[in-house]
DNA sequence: TTAGTTAGTTACTTTATGTAAGTAAGTATA
DNA sequence: TATACTTACTTACATAAAGTAACTAACTAA
């Protein structure tokens, strides 16, 4: 008995904002474009798990990556147009957990 | 060299919605009180974690069960004030999945 | 030559999830 | 009386994902 009326964007969508981390890395680079170790410290993941999250993101459109050739090789990440509008709903996260949550 | 500045608050409602599974369930019981099969099956989700699911949602007051006696028993959950105001959060996700996924 | 940098990757362990069968409490059917 | 059928779970076991820590590449500086 399947009776799957979801529309498949917002599964979708649902599908890559329910990765754990993935939020709370493109929230991070809401701030501006940052390094790889900055993330890694900010956020709290593991930088094998991040690697990961990256290289998604990056396929997904949303995370831009950009080589620095200096030494030590500086890369940076970004959010793209399609990351950046991603911000009304972290604003609403924000607000909603600023309402009902306590620490 | 933890820096770690980002709100707990917004942290921990990221660590919520980001549970495999946990934001479809609240979309889902945006339509209105469901049973537990019903929400199986629109959401897909296994009965071993929607069980689980719907327990931590009710500890944190997000969701609603309620026992109906009848036979076979009828049990409907449903989403308290804190799970109804996560409403313009699935808004925007569904706002920006139409306009930045194609399927 | 040794040490130090960033941005990863690899191997291994622990945790989370999927799958399928089983349970409890009750009614209906043979 | 026995068997089957319902919902709402739970349990046991297998697989997938994430955590941890050590390792690598490419380059500079001491």
């Amino acid at each position: 008995m399947v009776d799957k009326s979801i529309c498949p964007r917002f599964e979708k969508a649902m599908g890559l904002l329910s990765q754990r981390w993935t939020g709370m890395i493109i929230y991070q680079l809401l701030i501006g474009p940052q390094r790889f170790c900055t993330i890694e410290s900010s956020v709290g993941v593991s930088g094998r798990v991040l690697s990961e999250r990256l290289k998604d993101l990056e396929n997904e459109g949303i995370v831009n990556r950009k080589v620095y050739p200096e030494t030590p090789v500086r890369i940076e990440y970004s959010l793209t147009e399609k990351g950046l509008a991603l911000e009304p709903l972290m604003k609403d996260i924000e607000k909603w957990s600023q309402i009902w949550l306590d620490v």
